[in-house]
Order: structure tokens, then sequence, then C-alpha cells
DNA sequence: AGCACGCCGACT
DNA sequence: GTCGGCGTGCTC
């Protein structure tokens, strides 16, 4: 196919400064943090629009870019190179192109990293070779054999095929294929690339929906139908259908023609969410997240491009794949922390999801059991629809769940059961059916102290407390990943033996739990166990099978597996996470242990939730055992509210990383400095953050809040501009409206 | 982001 | 005497 020049180009691209010779330059976006695109010269004869993808020399290199639409700052002629090749590539189109520079923009990273999570499918650019293939000639074979009878009875049915496939559908050997290539009953052919997926059939198998579940999907197939942008929240408990309903309105998308995007949180991507695909479709969707190999990656690319993959179900990069006809999105788990990516380019994946609808004028839809706070909130405001899903067949399901006051019913000493908890496990594992304990706390204890002299274990690089990691034989700092040898005398007073554990983590429970039940099988399950993701995977199995009585996990139990015979949760320690100081804790906290107690109750069976806790009275706790948690939102809303935090008023983060402490606390001090003062946006910080574990290296942080109409991007760049630059080992990274602090 | 250029420690 | 550590700076 040959290129067309859009006749807007000379408008484009002319330039006062290009000579006679109407040499033309064009802006490319290089795939480095560059915050114009550069200047390149076309050779002579090649054709290229905004959108083409195009190899372009780059110092020492090759790099692909995309062809831009506005011209960056002017550069010295002398410098100009010029475009090496143009891929036979669909262009990205205007819509994408103006997405990457709002994302850019918004998120105050350069645009040409931005186009480089576009381009992120090295390979792809060029077309995939044909496959060799076959065909019928239409003149038979001199002698007819049943083998051959077969063969033309097969091709007669489906006219193209390759060499090996036609030889399988007709269950003949190859050679009897060549053997009718040779005497001319079958000529080659070149066919098209296969397609990495076959084609969703819409109608497949049709859902059985009950009234409720129909009602909700025909909304949303009434904005799929209706076109343009929009944005419906779905929300209903675990085990309402969700998934079934949007599968509706996916199958109304394609029926339109349009290609549909699925973004689930790397951990959802299960196997099952692709059965259930499967199941409605006749076909898998495409896949797109870290773990599919390189070759995939390039086909899935190259035919999302092509507009030949109808389905994409993906990550959050999924995100920035060259569709060319997106006629729906759908953000499953939109409450998920994992959209948010937290490195090179902060962007929240939900958020730029809706960004992207709105862009290209198609509607949006966002589902979870346990919606974020912004989300509830714009549908109040009718920014979203709000499709809400109840379903009596799901509150069957549903565990029943309690709350244990720990004041009333306090665990024995030195055990952090409460009696009421410890007598369910006891009745649980005693009906053969298995109990979930969690505790979102890695290692023994989470900190450890003298009993001489109290003195505590605290990290020598930052202030954090050391957590027992008993299995390991360490003390470590979940900060910044320090560690040190757990030792028997007190490094203060000298005193031998008198150091004493304080507080619970899962490795206390679990020796708590082997105490208490010692002939039970008891499995502990979390991220820091020696083994790594396999072994990981093996136990969830193992559990899932039933090879285990009493199970005592982190987070990485809240979500993916189905547990069959799970019929008890106890949350060890609810109150955990709500008074760490991120402005999202409460509604975390109810999002995790909402997840976690419904990881009983799925199997039919009755099962119950027991939460321990200090504060039942806590909204949080008494939003869990609530059929209604609208109360808990509607006052978590309030809150945030008066406090300016999101989704009423606006926060950005910049985040300073360095060696030193001194450093990092020294630049950012150099930033507070800068900050522009008219802007009436407020700075707090520098404050210690622990931002995940980056080892070694010290972070700081300095919040910038503001009202709702804030400029943050505005005022940020000014702080930035008008600091010195960072230098050594410091980094500076800007996170706005941030969805973590942790 | 890569990648080269540029000055200071342990080796063929 | 060289190989190589990664700090600094540039890429149209």
């Amino acid at each position: 196919m040959e290129p067309v020049l859009p006749a807007s180009t000379d408008l484009l691209f002319a330039r006062e400064d290009v000579p006679e010779t109407r040499a033309q330059v064009v802006p490319v976006l290089v795939p480095l943090p560059a915050d114009k695109p550069y200047s390149y010269r076309v050779p002579e004869g090649m054709v290229v629009e905004p959108g083409s993808i195009v190899q372009v020399p780059l110092g020492p290199r090759q790099v692909a870019g995309v062809v831009w639409d506005a011209m960056g700052d002017p550069v010295d002629p002398k410098k100009l190179r010029a475009i090496t090749h143009v891929f036979d590539c669909p262009p990205i189109d205007a819509t994408m192109r103006r997405f990457v520079d709002w994302v850019a923009d918004y998120t105050l990273s350069p645009p040409g990293l931005v186009a480089r999570m576009v381009l992120r499918a090295p390979a792809a650019f060029d077309p995939e070779p044909m496959v060799d293939g076959l065909r019928a000639t239409g003149t038979l074979p001199p002698r007819m054999t049943p083998t051959r009878a077969r063969v033309m009875e097969t091709v007669a049915h489906s006219p193209e095929w390759t060499r090996s496939g036609l030889a399988n559908a007709a269950g003949v050997a190859v050679s009897v294929v060549d053997g009718l290539l040779k005497n001319g009953a079958l000529e080659p052919i070149r066919l098209p690339p296969h397609p990495a997926v076959p084609e969703p059939d819409t109608s497949h198998r049709r859902a059985e929906l009950t009234p409720a579940q129909s009602e909700a999907a025909e909304r949303l197939g009434a904005a799929v139908e209706r076109g343009g942008f929009s944005v419906s929240l779905l929300e209903g408990v675990t085990g309402s259908g969700k998934t079934e309903v949007y599968f509706e309105a996916v199958a109304k998308a394609l029926e339109a023609g349009s290609q549909v995007l699925i973004l689930l949180p790397e951990i959802a991507l299960t196997q099952s969410f692709i059965d259930r695909f499967h199941a409605r479709f006749g076909a898998e969707p495409a896949q797109w997240h870290s773990d599919v190999p390189p070759r995939m990656r390039e086909k899935v690319w190259r035919q999302v491009a092509e507009g030949r993959i109808k389905v994409v179900a993906g990550a959050r990069s999924a995100l920035f794949l060259p569709f060319t006809n997106l006629g729906l999105a759908i953000v499953d788990e939109e409450h998920d922390p994992a959209y948010k990516q937290e490195d090179r380019t902060f962007y929240h994946a939900r958020d730029m999801a809706v960004v992207r609808g709105r862009g290209g004028e198609f509607p949006v839809i966002l589902a979870s059991a346990t919606p974020s706070l912004e989300s509830r909130v714009n549908a109040r405001a009718g920014r979203y629809a709000h499709v809400p899903l109840e379903s009596r067949f799901a509150d069957a399901a549903l565990p029943d769940l309690s709350l244990v006051d720990l004041r009333r019913h306090a665990p024995p000493r030195g055990k952090f059961l409460s009696p009421v908890l410890r007598t369910a496990i006891e009745e649980t594992i005693g009906r053969g059916e298995q109990a979930l304990l969690f505790l979102n706390r890695r290692g023994y204890a989470p900190l450890t102290l003298c009993r001489a002299c109290g003195h505590r274990f605290q990290c020598t690089q930052c202030s954090a407390w050391l957590v027992d990691h008993r299995l390991r034989g360490v003390l470590q700092c979940h900060h910044c990943g320090h560690q040190q040898h757990r030792p028997e005398a007190c490094p203060a007073c000298g005193t031998l033996d008198h150091l004493v554990a304080c507080g619970p983590g899962v490795e206390r429970i679990a020796e708590e739990m082997l105490e208490t039940f010692p002939e039970a099988r008891t499995i502990l399950l979390s991220s820091d166990l020696p083994g790594g993701a396999r072994r990981l995977r093996r136990e969830l199995d193992a559990v899932a099978d039933g090879e285990a009585d009493i199970v005592i996990g982190t987070q990485l139990v809240a979500k993916g597996h189905h547990f069959p015979l799970m019929t008890l949760v106890g949350a060890v320690d609810a109150d955990l996470g709500l008074s760490n100081g991120d402005p999202r804790a409460a509604e975390r906290t109810f999002q995790l242990l909402h997840q976690v107690t419904g990881r009983a109750g799925r199997s039919g069976l009755p099962s119950r939730g027991m939460i321990q806790t200090y504060t039942p009275e806590h909204p949080v706790m008494q939003a869990l055992i609530s059929a209604d948690p609208s109360l808990f939102y509607d006052r978590e809303a309030s809150e945030r509210e008066r406090a300016g935090l999101p989704p009423f008023g606006r926060l950005a983060a910049i985040i300073v990383s360095a060696d030193t402490r001194r450093e990092a606390e020294e630049h950012g001090r150099q930033l507070r400095i800068a900050a522009p003062e008219d802007m009436d946006i407020e700075v707090l910080g520098p404050a210690e953050a622990p931002l995940g574990l980056v080892r070694g290296r010290h972070r700081f942080r300095l919040l910038c809040q503001g009202g709702r109409r804030a400029p943050l991007q505005a005022f940020v760049r000014a702080m930035l501009a008008a600091a010195p630059k960072a230098r050594g080992s410091v980094h500076v990274q800007v996170d706005i409206d941030p969805q973590s602090f942790l």
C-alpha cells in the first residue's frame, strides 16, 4: 500500500528556515527523554506523514521513532540527519498521537518516553513475512486415490491451506499433499501470516443472565450502541457476574466492528479469565503483559495496529497499543493499585483509559466490587453512569462476616489470635474444611527490643524498625532493604538472650498455629519465602487441592486463586494499615479486607469471615460487615473533601532519591526554596518516603497540595526549572495525584 | 534511555 | 604499564 501524503502536510511542515531546495524536514519523536521532537531530513523520494514509524540515526545507533505533528526547537542545519527508513506499518493515528501528548503533559514526562511505551515491540514495525500455502487449481489429479480424494474434499471445503495444515486436516501424510502439488492439482500460494488469535464469535455461547444482570448488561450495551464517550461504573460484589455482564458489552462493540481493550491488574490476568472469555466467545483474547514472549508481543502489536486483532486482554501497558479502531475499553478491578505505574513515567492506567476513551470518543467501563473513592465520587456527581449489580444469588455465596473486638476477646499472653477465632479454626478444620489467616506483614515480628535496656533495633540507613525474619535469621528494613544478622546480645548494653520480639508477622502466626494445632497441616505463604514465584504457585495449587488445613498469608492471598474448601477467613490485625499516614489508608484497608474475606464462601458451603480489631466502631469495620458500604464511601469522601485530598483536591509528589540521606534531603530543600509562591499550592516536606524497597537509596518526598483547580503541572514545572539541576546520584521523579505512598 | 568519553584502582 | 569502574553529557 502506497502511503498517502495528506493535504495538510505542507502546512504542518512548512518552515521559513527551510532552504530553497525544499528539503523536507519533519519532527520525529524519538524514544528518549527529550521533551521536544527532534528534526530529521526526509530524503528525496521518501514519503512520510505524521504518525509514520521511521528509523532514524541517533548518535551512534539507529532507533525507531514516530513522525510527529509540531516541530521542536529549531536546530542547527548542520546537525540535521536523514531518516533512514519508513517502516511498512500503519501510522500511529492522530487520536493516539494526541493521547501521547496528553499523557506526557499531564504526567510531566518527556513525550519521547511516552512514545517509547507505544513503540515497545521491537521488530513489529516491518510486516510479518507471508507464509507458504497452497490451494486447489481446479484440475483433478490424473489418478485419484482414497487419500487424494480426502485431500481434495478438504480443499473443496476451505480453499487455502498450509502444507502440513492440509495434510493434518485431511488425515493424510504430507507426501500425499506433495504429490498433488507435483501433478498440478494443488498450487503454491503466499498466505497472510497466521492470526495471533482466532476471531471471537459473539454468538458462540450467549450467557444466561439473571434479570438484574440483564438490566446492567443492557445499560452498558446501550452506551456501546449509542457510541461516543461515556464512563460507566459497574459495581457488583464478587460472584455477582460482572465479567459476564461486561462481556455482553464486548459483544456489542465487536458486532459494531470495533476493537476492544480489557485491562486487568497484572495479577488477575490468569488462565481463569482467559477460560471464561473463551467459553463466551469461542476463542481466546490476545494477551498483553510482561510475560508474553517477544515473538508473540510483536505479532500482537502488529495485528492490533492492522486491526486484525479484535480483543486484547492486558495489563496497564496494553493501554499504549496502537489500536486503529478502539470502540470500548474495560478496566476490571478498577480500584486495584497495580494500575498505578510507579517508575519512569508515573501514570494511572484507569484514569488514562478514561482519557483514551474521551479522545477516541468511545465508552469506558470501570468494574469493581470495591470501587475507588474517585470513581464512586465521579458516579455520584453524575460524571460516570453508576451501574450497580445486585444479586440474591451472590448474597448466598457471601461469607457471614463478624468483628472480633480484641478488647473484649483478648488473645492469651504472647499470642495473637482471640479465643473466638481459635475456636472457629478448630471447628473449621474439624469438618475437613480450610481456614485462611490473613496478616499483611511479612516476617516474624515488626520490632525487636532488649528487655534489659529497652534498646530498639533500628535501621542504620534510615529510621525504620528492623523486621525480624526468623526463617532467614536476619533483621531487615522494609523501607530500604538493609539487612543484618540477628545478634544474640544487645548491641547497646551487651546483655545476652534478652532480646524480645514485639508484635506479630505471618511467621509468628504460623508458629502459633503449629503450637495450637500441631496435627493440622499449616502452610505459610509470603512473597519473601525461598523458592520464588514458581514455588508460590505450586503452594497455591496445593492449597486449592485441599492439601492444607490452615493457610497463613500476606496480601498475596487476597486475589487470584479460588480455594473451594476455604470456609473461614480470619483477619489477624485488621487495624494494620489504618494509621500509616497514607491518605488512602482507610479505602485501601476496606478494599483489601473485603477482598480477602471474600475468599471464603465461594464454595456453596456456609462460611465465615472474622475480623480482629481494636476499633470495631471504625467506619471501615462497620462498612465491612454492612450490606451497604455507601455510608463508608460517603463519610470517607467528606473527610477527603475537608482535607483537600483527591478527588476533591490535587496532590503531586516530588520524589527525590540519592545514595545518601544528606544529598536527598539537601536537594529536597533546594526544590522547596524554588517553589513558586504565587500559585496557592502548599508544599509539605521533605518527609522521608517509604516508597517501595529500593535498595540502599534514600528517598524523600515533597507533597504539593492544592485545590481541585490547582495548576499543579505548571507549579511543578516552575519549581524544577528554578531549582539547581539534580546531579550526582540524585534523582527526581514526579507523581501527579499519587495513588499510594507506600 | 543508551552510549561514549573521561579520569583513578587491580591486574594480563 | 593496561583494563575497567561508573560520573557526566549528548543525541536532531
